[in-house]
DNA sequence: TCCATATTCAATAAATTTATTGAGTGCTTG
DNA sequence: CAAGCACTCAATAAATTTATTGAATATGGA
């Protein structure tokens, strides 16, 4: 083959790579990745929650959706943006590749979050929930809830979380998730609950990991 | 959780995560990726490859360096780079998700490589091989078979591939491999192949993909 | 029809990234 | 110890990315 002809090839098929690789090379998008894991959005509630300007939400959206990470629903005046099949895993790559090599990550959630005990793994959880000798609490906007949530579960926003805790159960433990490795909601919520005498933990990972592992997910309202 | 605090840790941890995806957001890095992928190698004999000034490899590799993706060994007067543990799937998950979502990249392929037939799989090479109905050729510069192959391939360079033609069996079908699914050696092996009369088709993916899919690797010179 | 709202567009300035250039460093060899 | 080599460093200009701003568009309801 041509030499020429080959190095042109792979100078534009490294374009398009890269094209991909650009879409993931800012912090808001990457929040914003975060955010749509857990189901489609609109632009301003997502502006709200990065904490972006609603046109600098949207361009970062548009920038996304040419690189195929994201695709776009209209209803009425709104657009709902969800990620594309796909864009969940290599989100899930970049994101446990830098914790295990910028050490920096660990160094984060260490000095900012009060992380006590081990928390739950994905296989524990369907263990226990088989077993039926936890309760599994979604501690996630309720929103996200109804997105897509672990069969049986119940919709505990970290917010409504006081109200709920007269009604669970003393004897068994509690199991909180939320969006991810990263994400508090689950840690106050855990938080919450011990200070309340319950005896409870996170678990590791989030939502869109358990359903990429394989697990089934529900969708709609109730527990 | 004070939201200005929670607002702050967010901030700084998908700064992180963005410093990794920078890394990730330039063809050449990409290129030296790929390159690294098949083992360590010289700032020199990098950027010649990747048709780069050695200035710019360097600093280029030092990018990838500060992002974790590469490790640096120095032996005498040479730096030697390679992949860190983890960096290939992530590159991986992007290159296979570029394919997938934007339809330049098969386009490009289509309109440059002339691909004939459907290409053999990992799973059907591991069987193949296990029967033994089939030879497998290491088309990759030596250097790169010497760094890791698959056990049984015979190192054949493409450009030394037409004097060892002769010592090839006629009866069983040849599969050459290289570098990856974008890697043309295989494809200019497998033509001049079938030039010959030889019934030969290209693995999809590469050495790298094999390794990281758990087939075992054996370093070394010989066949 | 008019208005409010959600989103996108376009223009701009600031910040960051990139390739190039030439100098600097450190190791090995004659 | 001088020279050659591989690599890195530092400075610069050009290119690209980013956030902001205000205007434009489009939809649904008053």
């Amino acid at each position: 083959m041509d030499p020429t002809r080959k190095r042109r090839f792979k100078q534009q098929l490294f374009d398009q790579f890269a094209r991909l690789g650009k879409a993931l090379a800012n912090n808001h998008r990457l929040e914003l990745i975060e955010l749509l894991a857990q189901g489609e959005r609109s632009v301003e509630s997502l502006a709200r929650e990065a904490d972006l300007s609603v046109a600098n939400a949207s361009q970062h959206l548009q920038v996304l959706h040419a690189a195929g990470l994201v695709e776009q629903r209209r209803e009425g005046v709104f657009a709902y943006y969800s990620l594309t099949p796909g864009a969940f895993p290599l989100w899930q790559a970049l994101r446990d590749l830098a914790r295990q090599r910028l050490a920096e990550v660990e160094r984060l959630v260490e000095s900012t979050l009060e992380r006590e005990g081990e928390p739950v793994g994905l296989e524990e959880l369907a263990r226990r929930l088989e077993h039926g000798d936890a309760v599994l609490l979604d501690v996630r906007p309720l929103r996200e809830f109804e997105a897509g949530h672990i069969p049986g579960a119940i919709p505990a926003p970290v917010a409504e979380l006081e109200a709920l805790l007269p009604s669970l159960p003393r004897g068994v433990e509690v199991i909180a998730y939320c969006r991810g490795p990263y994400c508090t909601f689950a840690d106050e919520a855990v938080e919450l609950l011990r200070a309340r005498g319950f005896n409870a933990r996170r678990l590791e990972l989030g939502l869109p990991d358990w359903r990429a592992a394989g697990y089934p997910v529900r969708q709609g309202v109730g527990a």
